[in-house]
DNA sequence: ATCGACTAGGGTAATTTGGGGG
DNA sequence: TATGTCCAAATTACCCTAGTCG
């Protein structure tokens, strides 16, 4: 899988890998001031910012590579409890999806609108959420719009109540115990 | 635990994140010289207050992180009480604040991440929201936890519930009922 | 065909950065 | 979480050779 370049800034050896030149050649596009960087104290190591990264390759007519654009496979997982927790994130990672968690309404929020995830997993018993409101306000979100949302509800639910997840802007209903591969299957089908 | 320190000083993995490097690289700097930094007693564990930070960038031409931009108009209000946010609405935006509200924890963390506000409001007893919990998170994020926050508390909440407030980091701790001049002169002094 | 200016890439040594385990 | 230490990987400067273009 192509490697990860989600990181605040690039290194000389990061973009003559995505350029696909010798890393010298990176280091003289900045010193005759093609490419904006600037220097770490000491030796002076080069880093260069995505954004000044990206309008280096619009001026000069370059393709954007892969690794930069967005991966259309990023999950946050909304979920009390840590162990169902882990199971999903170890069986979604595997299945090569970008995750975060969250164990809490604010941390949820913070996430949808820093991750801006493609699909959004929501256990709607977890203490202080209400289960169907908090996908109404997701769905009500523009940020949030377009992201698939799965509720996980406990083996108890009734029809009714799931019913209501639904009609609240749910994609899925999940009942646990959750096992791994289902949650890949549906995600992967959701993600498309 | 709690932390019962306010983001005023930066650790050095706060650095690590703000600056995109390793954390062993920040502590190097330090070592060097080249970032100024003052030191706990015991471990000697470094402590960089922001100030001294941003000299640093300067000197070396580093990129300002966004989260250290100052720009100290947007005050984000938590507050479950229409009643009291209209108040506080009104009164902040007659001073010239720029604000935005949130009736529950999903919204309140989705606009603390995408308002990147200056000031945060924090309704400590509304429902669905812990109000301490929420403010821990906020300073444990570099990139929410340089936000003023200021609780605001019930008239009976006991002394022993405003300490854990301003353990957990909040900048203040004010009672109901609110006079909108009031809170318009404590956001002003915190806002700097 | 040769020259001159410029650019890309290779080799080496010194230094910095990053990762693992305590 | 933060630190000190050890080690591997990455990065830099310097010098060199080869290729391109007018």
């Amino acid at each position: 899988m192509a490697r990860n370049f989600n990181k605040r800034n690039l290194t000389t050896g990061d973009i003559a890998k995505l350029c696909g030149v010798n890393f010298r050649t990176v280091i003289r596009w900045i010193q005759r001031g093609h490419l904006k960087a600037f220097q770490l104290p000491g030796r002076g190591d080069n880093r260069v910012q995505v954004a000044d990264f990206i309008d280096f390759l619009n001026e000069n007519h370059m393709p954007i590579p892969e690794e930069l654009q967005p991966s259309a496979r990023r999950v946050l997982i909304v979920e009390g409890d840590t162990q169902s927790a882990a199971v999903m994130e170890t069986a979604l990672r595997a299945a090569g999806f970008e995750t975060r968690l969250a164990t809490d309404g604010f941390s949820a929020g913070a996430l949808a609108s820093s991750f801006d995830p493609n699909v959004m997993t929501v256990d709607v018993g977890m203490k202080g959420i209400d289960g169907a409101q908090a996908i109404r306000l997701m769905r009500d979100d523009a940020r949030l719009g377009l992201a698939k949302i799965i509720a996980v509800t406990s083996a108890s639910t009734s029809k009714k109540k799931r019913d209501e997840l639904l009609a609240a802007g749910a994609d899925e209903v999940l009942t646990r115990p959750l096992r791994g591969a289902d949650l890949v299957e549906k995600i992967t089908d959701l993600a498309g």
